[in-house]
DNA sequence: CCAATTTAATTTGCTTTTCGAATTTAAGTT
DNA sequence: AACTTAAATTCGAAAAGCAAATTAAATTGG
C-alpha cells in the first residue's frame, strides 16, 4: 500500500477515468476525480507526450451552452497498443483483436479437436490462432501487448492456475505459465463467467452502474460479480458458483456429480433429460435442437413440456432471488447469447424472483436482460487484459 | 476522491493500523503500511501530541535479538474517548462502555416494555439505558464521543434508516436521527446480524483474517460478510438475508410471510412448530425450552425429534454450501451465544457441508465455531461506533 | 467588427507532504 | 571502553498538488 508513487496513481486514476467515460474534457476529470484542474492539466499532459491518451475535437453538444472557450475531449489513444482476447470453447477458439481503446480490429474463430487437450497442445492451438488472428490485421503475433484468456471450469486468475477445466487433461495447471512462455506475450487468465461480467463492466452497463451481478446460461449457469466497481472474485480464484449453488435438499443429479444443483434443473441437459425421461417426448437431435422442440412443446401447451420448463424457470427464480437476498445489488443483469433460453428470462419469472425476495419500501433491484453476440467472451477476456496493459503503460512511461 | 487531505490519509491509517495490530512498534507500522519511516516518526509524532496514542514499554520478547535500540511499541490510548454500544432486544437493552482502544469500562443491561414501540419511545429507554451505563463508570452521558445501535431487522446504515424492526411500531423511521436528538451524542444505527461481524472483524478472528462471513443463530439466522478487510452491505443497505434465503421451492412457511426460507427450518420456532405439528411431541413450555426439550428427545432417540433436527441440520448445510459456492471465503464463523442450536453446528453439518460445495484441489474454507457470551451484540455496535469515532478524532487533529 | 463576456486550460509560485540519507539513541557484545 | 546492531529521529531536498492568476478560444451584444 505503498505511498510514494503518487504520480504513477494519479496518471493511472485519470487514464482510467478517461478510459471509462470514453471522450471527456479535462475538466469533467477534475470534477469526478476530485484533482484539481492544474494536477489534471499536467498529469494528462503527461499522458498526451506518452502518446496514451489523445485530444480530440469536441462534437457541439446541445446540453451545455457553447459560450466560453470549448472543452477538449480526451480519449484514450487506439494505436498504443494491442490487445487480443480468447476464449477456448467446446470445439473452438474464437478471439477478437482491440485497439488500445477498445475498438475492435478483427476477429477470428479456429477450431479445435474436441475432448481434453493437454495444456502444451492447447496452448500451441492458443499461439496458431493468436497468430492467424494477428496476421489478418496485418500485424505479427508479438505485436500484441496482452492477450486475455477464458477458459470454462474453476480458474484461479490471480495466479494463472487451472483447478479444473473441461478443456485440459489434466487438473492443477499452472495454464497461466505455459501460455506465458507458448505465445512470448503477456497472458491474463480467467473463468469464462467473470469474462462476461468483464464485459459488461467495460463495454456495457458498467459504464452507469458500480455494483450488479451477472448470470449466463449457456450450457451450464455462470455468474459473476461487480462489488465497487471492480470484479470480485473468492479468496480461492473459485466464487461465484451460481449454477452449483443447491436449491433442492437431494435433488436432481448434476454433471457435477452433486445433487439438487441449480445447473441440473436449468441447464440444457437438464431440460433434455426431464423431457425424455418422464416420456411422453423422444428426443434423440442433439441436445441444442432438443431443447427447442421442448420449448415449442410448451408454448404449444404440452403438459410435460411445460412441467419442466415451469419447473425450471421456478428453480432459476428461487436462486435469483437468494442471490439478491445475499448481495443487495443495484442491477441483475441477464446475459446470453442462446435466446433458446428466453423460457428463464421470462417476465413471469423475474416477477417470481421479486415475490421472493425480503421485501422492503424500496424498489428491487432492476433486472435488465442483455443480449450478446458470440464474441462477448472473447471481448470480455480482452476487456480484463486491457486493465493490465494500461497499468504496465503507466508504469513504464517516463518522466519529461 | 480528493487528493489533498493526505496528511489526515496516513494519520488515519496509522490509528487504524496501530488500533488493529494492538502494541506495535514504529519499524513495523513503516513496514506493514509502505509508508517510510521517517513519515511514521513524524505522524505518529502528531498522534501522540494529540494524546490518540502513546508509548508502551515494550515487554522483551524472544522471538528477536535484543541488540541494538529497542523497538517502542505504539498503542491506542485508552483514555482518548469513551464509546458505547447497545442492542435492542426482546425485551431489554444491553449495553456496554469501552475506551477508544477497545477496552472493557463496564456494561449494563435494562428492560423495556416488550412489543413494538415507538420511536420516541425506544429513544427514550435508549436514553436512559445510556446514562445508567455512563453512570455506573463514573461519567456522564455526555461524555460519549460515539454510540453504536444494533437493531433486530431490516437497516440501512449510511442512513439510519430503519425499514422495519419488530421493535418498532412504524415502517421507514429515521431512527438514526431521532436517537441523534434524544440523545445529544454522534449514533451509528446498524442490523444486528452486521453488528456480530463487526465484532468479528474488530475483536475476534479479523485480526488475523480479512474476508469471512459470520453467521449467527438466535431467534433467527443472521449474517454478516467482511470482504477485503471491511463489512460488506448492499447497494440498499438490505443484503445479507441470508436467513431468508430460499432453501425448498413452495416449502415452509416462514414469519416473514414467504416460503421456504432458511430461517423456517432451522430457527427455533420453527423446530418447535414441526415437531408439535407432526404430533408426538406436547410441547406447552415457552419456546426456548421447547426447543431443549426437543434436542433432549433427538438425542435420546425419539424419531420425531430427530427427523425434524436432522433435517434442519440438512437445510443449514445447503444454506451454508449455496454461500461458500458464491463467496468462496476463506473462513466461515458460526457465532453465538445460545448453544441449544449445536445441533446446527455439529461436525456431520459442516461435513455435509463440505460435500456440497464445489471441490477442487485446494482446502474447503475452515470453518469455525465462535461462542460470545451476551454482549456480544453490543460489543459489535461499539466496535462500529468507534470506526467513526477514531475517524472524527484524526480529522479535528489540529497541526503542530 | 470589436469589446465584453464566458468558460476551459495552462502557468506560476507556493505549500504540503513525503522520502532518503545521515545522525542520534539505546541497547548488547567483545 | 570501544564496537556492533537496530530503532528512531532529524534534516535537507524533492515531489506532488493546489490556488490564484493568466492565457486561450469561443459567443454575444452593441
Amino acid at each position: 500500500m505503498a505511498f510514494g508513487h503518487q504520480k504513477v496513481e494519479s496518471r493511472r486514476l485519470l487514464l482510467r477515468e478517461i478510459a471509462h467515460r470514453g471522450p471527456v474534457p479535462r475538466i469533467d476529470l477534475a470534477e469526478h476525480t476530485g484533482i484539481s484542474r492544474a494536477t489534471v492539466t499536467s498529469v494528462t499532459a503527461d499522458l498526451l507526450r506518452g502518446r496514451l491518451i489523445e485530444e480530440v475535437p469536441r462534437e457541439s453538444r446541445n446540453d451545455e451552452s457553447a459560450r466560453g472557450r470549448p472543452r477538449v475531449d480526451l480519449k484514450v489513444a487506439g494505436d498504443a497498443h494491442l490487445i487480443a482476447g480468447l476464449k477456448v470453447s467446446d470445439r473452438s477458439i474464437s478471439l477478437v483483436l482491440m485497439r488500445f481503446d477498445g475498438t475492435h480490429v478483427t476477429d477470428h474463430e479456429c477450431a479445435i479437436p474436441t475432448g481434453r487437450l493437454t495444456s502444451d497442445n492447447l496452448a500451441t492451438h492458443i499461439r496458431d490462432g493468436l497468430s492467424a488472428l494477428a496476421e489478418k490485421a496485418g500485424h505479427n503475433r508479438t505485436d500484441i501487448s496482452g492477450v486475455g484468456v477464458g477458459l470454462a471450469g474453476v480458474v484461479d486468475a490471480d495466479h494463472g492456475l487451472v483447478y479444473w477445466s473441461p478443456s485440459l487433461d489434466q487438473r492443477n495447471v499452472p495454464f497461466g505459465e505455459v501460455l506465458r512462455e507458448t505465445l512470448g506475450v503477456a497472458v491474463y487468465l480467467d473463468n469464462d463467467a467473470n469474462l462476461v461480467a468483464m464485459a459488461e463492466l467495460t463495454f456495457g452497463l458498467g459504464k452507469s452502474h458500480s455494483d450488479f451481478i451477472v448470470i449466463t446460461i449457456e450450457s451450464g449457469v455462470g455468474m459473476g460479480m461487480v462489488l465497487g466497481g471492480q470484479l470480485y472474485r473468492g479468496t480461492r480464484g473459485c466464487g461465484a458458483e451460481f449454477g452449483h449453488t443447491k436449491v433442492h435438499l437431494d435433488g436432481a443429479l448434476c454433471r457435477c456429480g452433486q445433487r439438487g444443483c441449480l445447473e441440473a434443473y436449468v441447464a440444457d441437459y437438464a431440460l433434455v433429460r426431464e423431457a425424455s425421461s418422464v416420456g411422453g417426448m423422444s428426443l434423440t437431435t442433439p441436445t441444442s435442437q432438443a431443447v427447442s422442440t421442448i420449448l415449442k412443446a410448451a408454448k404449444g401447451g404440452d403438459p410435460t413440456a411445460r412441467t419442466v420448463v415451469e419447473r425450471a424457470g421456478k428453480m432459476f427464480a428461487m436462486g435469483l432471488a437468494n442471490l439478491v437476498n445475499i448481495f443487495d445489488p443495484e442491477l441483475v443483469i441477464l446475459a446470453g447469447e442462446q435466446m433458446q433460453f428466453d423460457h428463464l428470462y421470462a417476465d413471469t419469472v423475474i416477477e417470481e424472483m421479486r415475490k421472493s425476495i425480503v421485501e422492503i419500501d424500496k424498489p428491487a433491484p432492476e433486472v435488465i436482460v442483455h443480449k450478446w453476440d458470440n464474441l462477448m467472451w472473447a471481448r470480455g477476456a480482452a476487456a480484463y487484459a486491457l486493465e493490465f496493459v494500461q497499468d504496465a503503460a503507466v508504469e513504464t512511461l517516463e518522466d519529461a
